[in-house]
DNA sequence: CTGAAAGCGCTTACAG
DNA sequence: CTGAAAGCGCTTACAG
């Protein structure tokens, strides 16, 4: 049988309330009497029920997260940097992955509203923003990572997409690239549209406008990052370079270029995103644009561990720093 | 303020048992009564508040889990795994890491002596055996995923590590390699020590037995394998292949070939262990053992799960079956 | 400094 | 078919 709080009183002739008082040192207690209590708690091994304890203080100490999936390295490194986080601060971590679409959401939503952790954190799957901004609009703390473009209104962390862009192209036109192509992700996303725009920016300055058929819309997956080489290959158009918005997605530029029979980086200089350590196993090793990943979780965690705390959520985005990363797809 | 079960209950003008009933469909309840209880449940959006049913019920309908970090690719996956068995079955998954070695590991045992779960999912971190028998030995479900060696005493799920270091030594014979180096990963591990005995029984029952110099310890991380590769070239022996224990040394052993000069596969045959997603992404692609990584975890969350229903937990290890994909690394 | 009692939000015998 | 009451294991005014 489970030792309870009352196990422990009777065992030390106290009150309930006066082992409570020793559990949570809320001082106010006789010494002898505290060290009378403390011994038989350590001799009973006793700890306190969190299920009993929530209820009656009306909370749980554990943070909910919901995140698309985990196959990705970047999820897996965001859950990551959250879980160091929560456990300093003695959280749990709920964790929810949506691989199933709607019906993972469904199950997130049941457990939000059964009230099964605090605050919540969030890689907004497809289709779930309407979601999640309702329950950040009815009071619950959210923090969400890495918004996609789908607007401010949340607590948001973020990384300094544009700028990234922008350092990928300045980067190769210091190499004499004129005539990149951009492989995007899902357009919709807003991290894909600030890449894109910063990448772009820096061309159009330079003189070298992008043109419509030099942006290709990809999918983040290596399969889509070869096809896309085929595709280029395909119609004639001629390329230096590849932007490719994610690690993963370059890791499949470079296979499809090699393929193709030409070189990287003499023949086409190949730039990522991420930094995750697909780049470092790729043949040349990829240059990209470094997030600072673990970081974001961690940053994110911190936030709505203070709005937990009593804190206000900042309404503008926290912004972390991407830094170019130089390796062999761009400079032999 | 939260809306309760007593909210209901008296905008439905009948007793907190009533809603009870109701909410868990006990029949026994009037159906014209039970319509209008529901009906007052779905206009206030009423849901059990988690804690209180756990306290009442004794349980709390989630399963902990601890495995040492996010960061190796093959935990994800397990994560993934046990993440999509537990959201069919309607458990939440309270996720603890272990970045922190012991003191995460405290952690977790707080967590679970405060019983903030019902059963423990467990990837054994350095040290943790111990800690980890003792829980089940007290009676609670736990199912330990890819024993690490150390001993048969828990419930577990493991894939077929003896037959999977045979089957790449067979295919390696048949492509005439004679001078194989091992590079395992820390020989303590289980998973390691009969990935190393099948490996090596093929070899002695084809006449070439291995010497302890083909057999060097490493890490599991790229720069073991390339360290590993430099190795073995200073100290001048000759070898035609190299199966790696893992993807990601192996990844690092492609690494430590090319920059010693040497041709994959035509000069060195390369072989990894586990089929994660990088070896599909190294130049030539990675010939791999395959590990069923995602089933593993499904099948340990199955265990747990049927355990927590009352089905006693397998004495017997559950154990999946590897399969030998051959890719470029080997084969040109 | 200490304790009896109420309350957190449910469920479940027990009685009707 | 329905409800009053006790119980799950804590915490916290309130009173002494």
């Amino acid at each position: 049988m489970r030792v309870t709080i009352g196990d422990v009183a009777v065992l030390a002739g106290v009150s309930k309330t006066t082992v409570s008082r020793v559990l949570n040192d809320r001082g106010e207690v006789d010494g002898e009497t505290a060290r009378r209590v403390q011994e038989v708690i350590d001799r009973l091994g006793y700890v306190p029920s969190a299920r009993a304890v929530g209820l009656a203080l009306g909370r749980t100490s554990t943070v909910g997260m919901l995140v698309p999936s985990l196959d990705w390295p970047w999820m897996s490194e965001i859950v990551q940097g959250v879980a160091d986080t929560l456990e300093v601060q003695k959280y749990g971590l709920l964790l929810y992955t949506c691989t199933r679409g709607q019906v993972s959401l469904d199950q997130f939503a049941a457990s939000v509203a059964a009230h099964s952790c605090d605050g919540v954190l969030v890689v907004v799957p497809e289709n779930g923003l309407g979601y999640v901004t309702d329950l950040y609009e009815r009071g619950l703390p959210v923090v969400m990572i890495d918004d996609r473009g789908f607007g401010p209104a949340l607590p948001t962390v973020a990384c300094t997409n544009l700028a990234g862009g922008a350092s990928a192209a300045r980067h190769l036109l210091e190499l004499g690239r004129r005539s990149p192509i951009v492989l995007t992700g899902r357009l919709e996303y807003g991290c894909v549209q600030e890449r894109l725009a910063g990448f772009a920016q820096v061309y159009r300055s330079a003189g070298r406008p992008l043109a419509d058929e030099q942006i290709i819309e990809g999918d983040f997956t290596a399969a889509g990052g070869r096809a896309a080489v085929e595709m280029a290959g395909r119609s004639g158009r001629q390329f230096d370079a590849v932007f490719a918005m994610n690690d993963l997605s370059a890791a499949g530029v470079l296979a499809g270029i090699r393929e193709s029979g030409r070189m990287v980086p003499d023949d086409v200089a190949v730039i990522g995103f991420d930094d995750v350590e697909v780049a470092v196993h790729t043949d040349p090793r990829l240059t990209t644009v470094h997030q600072p990943i673990r970081e974001m979780g961690a940053t994110a965690a911190s936030m709505l561990l203070a709005a937990l705390a009593g804190a206000p959520l900042p309404v503008e985005p926290t912004v972390l720093e991407t830094t170019l990363v130089v390796r062999g797809s761009t400079v032999p």
